[in-house]
DNA sequence: ATGAAAGCGCTAACAC
DNA sequence: GTGTTAGCGCTTTCAT
């Protein structure tokens, strides 16, 4: 492949002056100098070495984003980051690590070995000491929905808390009184607090935390048959009259299993989920749902990255985002 | 950030013995070296400089996949490769055009420029010119899905014609005649062949094609306002039975459109879609799909890429890949 | 078993 | 306006 060599010995100019209008730098080089320089360039199929200047300059100019799965939410708060960030001259790519510590910590390391100009992180659960290792690299990071308790480092995220609450209340102020959701097999403090916001608003209306209507289900994957099995007991025995998914991943397979036992929704079941999906107004009944503030986290995430990068940042930040508001349809 | 001369200069031994080290190959070196060196790595936080190795060896291990759009199909596939190339040493990188030309061919301009070990593309219709100059550049890539006429390239598809075919072929065993589509505004021979094979089914059976029934819409974008108006029209004036989607990206507003006009589905309506979708099986009623054979898509993928890049293909590779199943539901 | 040195393609400081 | 040169961090050939 053409190098900057190869257009300087066509054009009988230096490799410098050849480097310089290849970045767009030539005000001060001669017209005839650009023209034969320009035309060399595609006579010759030149593409710049990113490898080379990059090692050169130090620095590459790419974001890379680590999620710990490459479902809808996490694609779109990408491209919102694309976007802002692309005004910066920055690129992004993106990563899935398929909640798996392992391809997690590789892909960390993958971009840093890539030597990126900021990472955006949706780490899964064993990256504690990694992220702890990260801070001493001194390398420009955010984490994203996703942090650990005792750990000093930028973060943006969800009020999970807030939002569990708010669902929960909301479902209450609705008449339900034996509201059911599931309990993840996860240390990730951003599921513990949706939790904590589960039971926060029981507490606060008066009801009591019943363990039956919150069996325990992996984080990871979701079992069909498993997840059938316990709403049908949290229904038929434990006379659960609402469900509050807290994530998609098992709500998909929940609501399949509702529909599928013939519960009357929302009549005798009524239906929240934690995120929105395209689906859910498709549905019949449609599936009432909130919606997360996803523009602004990405604008946080661009900014706080964007002063870490240029070293402006005295202390690392952590920025909640507020509750988010409810797309009500026809499940609640 | 620490480099091998710093591990070099901690452990007072040389350059050379750190990298052979480093890289794995120190079955010639003493137990002693490869122990201090290790320390050192731990000690300096060492993370090798992927730019400057691969600089120097001449290629990356990294595999880009550019898709039009990140929606699931393409993600799934990508998932597929990553998994199926992982055991040759490669990672894979996936980045999404949004089915704009600048981007697409930007994209793959970046992944050049860093010099990435090959391609896999499924491109935006404007980008013929820039495949044409990618064989010129004898950069190792698989076009997937989409492809153009009079350019030779390594190509991996469905059979979009046989696929579509089959579809409303199933729609007019079922009794339906007045079958409906979308025609797309688009130069890309995937759409084509589908529409073509629409109208090909139609033929086999007797059916006159029936402009009314195929009015154009956008590719690249779904309109829910002027499909929802198409659709009234379709069934109401010309008496469509039933509708083929080709397009999720249509599908959605699509069946939105038919749920909210109170059509009887399948009665009144049936609805069939190229593309499944997790959620097809959830909606009442249940959408019927065809589903298509992406593992054999990626493998094959691989397989092309994995021998252009080891030099070994003499000659382009087209692989078109059989009909799809139909998951046949309630809608049909 | 270990080291010296060249060079991958590029940028930037400096010289003319 | 244009050229010379050093060097980014690493691998690899060739010595020792």
């Amino acid at each position: 492949m053409a190098t900057i060599k190869d257009i300087a010995q066509y054009t009988g100019l230096s490799i410098t002056t050849v480097s310089i209008v290849l970045n767009g730098k030539g005000a001060r080089i001669s017209k005839e100098a650009i023209k034969r320089i320009e035309e060399a360039k595609k006579i010759l199929n030149y593409e710049p070495n990113m490898l080379a200047s990059s090692l050169r300059k130090g620095s590459t100019n790419i974001i890379g984003i680590v999620v710990s799965d490459l479902h809808p939410y996490f694609i779109r708060l990408a491209q919102l980051i694309e976007r802002d960030i692309a005004q910066y001259g920055y690129q992004v790519l993106i990563v899935g690590s398929d909640e798996s510590d392992e391809k997690c910590e590789a892909m960390i390391d993958n971009f840093i070995n890539f030597r990126v100009a900021g990472m955006v992180l949706a780490v899964t659960s064993g990256l504690k000491q990694r992220i702890v290792r990260l801070n001493k690299q001194r390398i420009p990071f955010v984490m994203i929905d996703r942090y650990f308790k005792g750990v000093t480092a930028n973060v943006v995220l969800l009020d999970n808390f807030r939002s569990a609450y708010n669902a929960v209340d909301f479902l209450i102020k609705k008449g339900r009184t034996r509201i059911a959701t599931f309990h993840y097999d996860t240390q990730m403090h951003h599921m513990q607090d949706r939790m904590d916001g589960y039971k926060a608003a029981l507490k606060d209306n008066g009801i009591r935390f019943n363990k039956k209507l919150a069996p325990t289900i992996s984080f990871s994957e979701a079992n069909a048959i498993e997840i059938n099995g316990m709403i049908k007991e949290m229904v038929e025995v434990y006379g659960a009259d609402a469900i509050f998914f807290q994530t998609n991943r098992a709500a998909l397979p929940g609501i399949d299993a509702i529909f599928n036992l013939h519960y009357k929704v929302p009549e005798q079941l009524a239906i929240l989920c934690f995120h929105d999906n395209d689906f859910f107004k498709l549905v019949k009944p449609s599936i009432t749902a909130q919606c997360q503030p996803l523009e602004e986290l990405a604008k946080e995430c661009v900014n706080i990255l964007l002063s870490e990068i240029k070293g402006e940042l005295k202390s690392k930040v952590r920025r909640v985002f507020p509750a988010t508001i409810l797309n009500e349809r026809d499940s609640t």
